[in-house]
DNA sequence: TAGGCCATCTGGTCCT
DNA sequence: AGGACCAGATGGCCTA
């Protein structure tokens, strides 16, 4: 499981619904596993698709087929399966939940994800960034801005010091004036557009835009 | 077809 | 005790 972009899933809870929910690329819904399957109603498994899990180990593989048998497969339940399993149903029961929290947890992690990808600019829009790609232009995101409110706060000190008109229009000037620079450096790092000084974070940033586009 | 990326399951550990 | 967090394992999908 894990992709929205199809109807809902018969285990599909509420954040599949969210519309901060991460898509997937053009991707089918995610296998459900047996252990998954014990979940669903009879009947509702996908005929079509093989009954193999997707992770895990052997042991817990061991622990899902024996759910699945458990879990009347093949027929009816015994008596004394009833009588013994009743802790291993519920451990079973247990677990069950606790992957459910486990996705409901990658899921949210995905969405700060995706928000951050909304916020980080980069070029290749066509694509979307992995997530080490996200990870790595948000550090340099942030290193570039970081410079720019530095050189910011360098050219404001000496007006500090100086007697006269107050700061506000220049720091105004010079903060449009970065964000110009940041969006044709972002815009024109395809067209070989080289700044110097101070823009040294901005151009490294822009160069791994640009290396990223070309997917090295 | 190999490699990258991802979702999911799982058991261990940490935290409240 | 139970939930959150983490990392390893596994398998599916996609692309070059």
């Amino acid at each position: 499981m894990g992709s929205q972009l199809e109807g809902p899933h018969p285990a599909t809870t509420s954040w599949e619904n969210q519309p901060g929910a991460m898509k997937t690329k053009n991707r089918p819904p995610r296998r459900r596993t047996p252990m998954q399957d014990t979940e669903a109603t009879p009947g509702e498994q996908t005929p079509d698709r093989p009954q193999s899990g997707s992770g895990g180990s052997e042991l817990t593989k061991g622990l899902r087929s024996r759910t699945a048998r458990a879990s009347g497969g093949r027929g009816e339940v015994s008596r004394r399966r009833q009588g013994s399993g009743g802790r291993r149903e519920n451990s079973v029961q247990r677990r069950l939940e606790s992957n459910e929290r486990e996705r409901q947890r990658m899921h949210k992690l995905n969405n700060a994800f995706q928000a951050l990808r909304e916020v980080i600019p980069h070029v290749r829009a066509d694509k979307k960034l992995s997530k080490i790609e996200t990870l790595t232009l948000a550090k340099n995101y942030i290193k570039s801005l970081t410079a720019t409110i530095l050189t910011m706060s360098s050219s404001r000190l000496p007006g500090l010091e100086a007697p006269g008109p107050a700061p506000g229009p220049k720091l105004y000037q010079h903060y449009h004036h970065q964000q110009q620079q940041q969006q044709q450096q972002v815009a024109g790092a395809m067209l070989g557009v080289t700044e110097d000084q101070p823009q040294g974070h901005l151009q490294r940033y822009s160069t791994q835009i640009h290396s990223f586009r070309e997917g090295s």
